[in-house]
DNA sequence: CTCTGGGCTTGATCTGGGTCAAATTCTGTC
DNA sequence: GACAGAATTTGACCCAGATCAAGCCCAGAG
């Protein structure tokens, strides 16, 4: 049985062609050769845009290296991004669904693509799979409903103090210094991209950004590299609960 | 195998006890006898709350009967909606997750609930449950994401008239009127559920009621019952983008 | 029939963040 | 090492929606 942590992860195995592969991110072992005969790569550059059809594609993809946003928009031109696309995210879906966003690549794009119907049909027969993508769907929505919390109800301060600490903490996690409070990390975004995922204006990112550096919560070398004194000031910024919850 | 919009439903099949059944929603015929062995019924007063601690629940449960809601909240009282539980919808999950959610009642709930380690182990023999769980959670995360757009982007009156919409949708799909230009509805909302769900305050949401009332989009008979003479003029004002999208 | 309280509306005022505009870095690149 | 263009900062001003405060409507209780 699969490992509560277990993910669906790409893995660069060497050289060129990068390979693809189901593996158990605890374990490191193989699963599925079969995903190996299905799949096919797709390269896109930066600052390119693809309108992502939910139902119209015949595939089903997942980011092997880059970055890539997910944005929907309203047809003024008003955007809003919905989700950050990292190594190992999977755009796409096993089923049908009317939703269509724009995936936006900040920088080049390896994407691995399986071919829907024979992802669908392999799923069948090996439940870890589906398994896993459900994990990580679940993963997904608990990130977008805690997301909705900040669109609907946090200040702009607080948004950006949420924004920097997910990216502090998704640094921390590779950086293995979870207990540090002293934190340095580079941000990933331009303030344009910050505003889409905010939903604020690039102007009020960078007012914010300047307020926060002025009362000592940050510390800015160039646009882009951030310092972070103290994590629990941030997080305390952020406004996020901390309590526990009680169970019914 | 399974239909495309085969879903997880439950049924009440005559008297009381309710049953609690995996069916295809298309042909209508049980498919696993199994989930009946680990089920157990849990009912809630209206007003109650729960608070939904993922990690800490040995159970995850589906809607029978009633309305919920599912909200967060920041300390200091700000709530945001981040759901809706509808009958046959699923809270919980089978895997870990740290988020908490209070799962509001809105009237008397019915849950069924299925101890999670019995259900979990049910996965992974059964494809079909664990696709479905799937499907669902993808459909969850799109209306997740659109609601993000929507919390983001919109303006309050676009805000009311999306909410308005998405009440009229889901009424014309059980009356059949799909078609319909004009269509009737009772509103299963306070004007402060209203806020919490659309980032506003109650005091703009009456406001916009009353502003959409006056410019002749909506009637409303009462402060819940509403008539929407022409359901395009509607989702004009909801901003929804209606282009199809195109293909990479 | 009146009282009460919760849900709702409406008005007056305030303000956080948007808008518009200009100045100031940064990044190349020739 | 200067020029071009993009990214960012900062300022001045404005407005959509929040806040504060009355008052209204209506269903249920007595």
């Amino acid at each position: 049985m699969p490992h509560d942590d277990a993910k669906l992860v790409s893995l660069n195995c060497g050289d060129c062609p990068i390979r693809h592969r189901a593996v158990c991110a605890r374990c490191e072992t193989d699963e599925l050769e079969e995903l190996e005969r299905i799949k096919y790569y797709r390269s896109f550059e930066a600052g390119q845009t693809v309108i992502w059809a939910g139902d119209q594609m015949d595939f089903v993809a997942s980011v092997v290296s880059g970055i890539a946003t997910l944005t929907q928009t309203l047809e003024d031109g008003r955007t809003q991004m919905v989700g950050l696309l990292l190594p190992s995210d999977f755009v796409g879906r096993p089923g049908r669904s009317r939703a269509a966003y724009n995936v936006i690549a900040t920088t080049d794009i390896l994407m691995c693509c399986f071919r829907r119907k024979p992802f669908e049909d392999m799923m069948e027969h090996t439940p870890h799979i589906a398994q896993r993508l459900l994990q990580m769907t679940l993963d997904e929505l608990d990130a977008a409903r805690e997301w909705m919390l900040l669109l609907g109800r946090k200040t702009a301060r607080e948004k950006i103090a949420s924004l920097l600490s997910i990216v502090a903490r998704r640094n921390a996690s590779i950086q293995m210094r979870a207990s540090e409070r002293d934190m340095t990390f580079d941000l990933p975004l331009t303030r344009e991209a910050m505003a889409d995922y905010l939903g604020l204006t690039l102007e009020t990112v960078s007012r914010q950004m300047s307020a926060l550096k002025r009362d000592g919560v940050i510390e800015l070398q160039g646009k882009r590299h951030v310092r972070v004194p103290d994590m629990d000031r941030l997080l305390l910024e952020a406004g996020d609960d901390s309590d526990g919850g009680f169970i019914i």
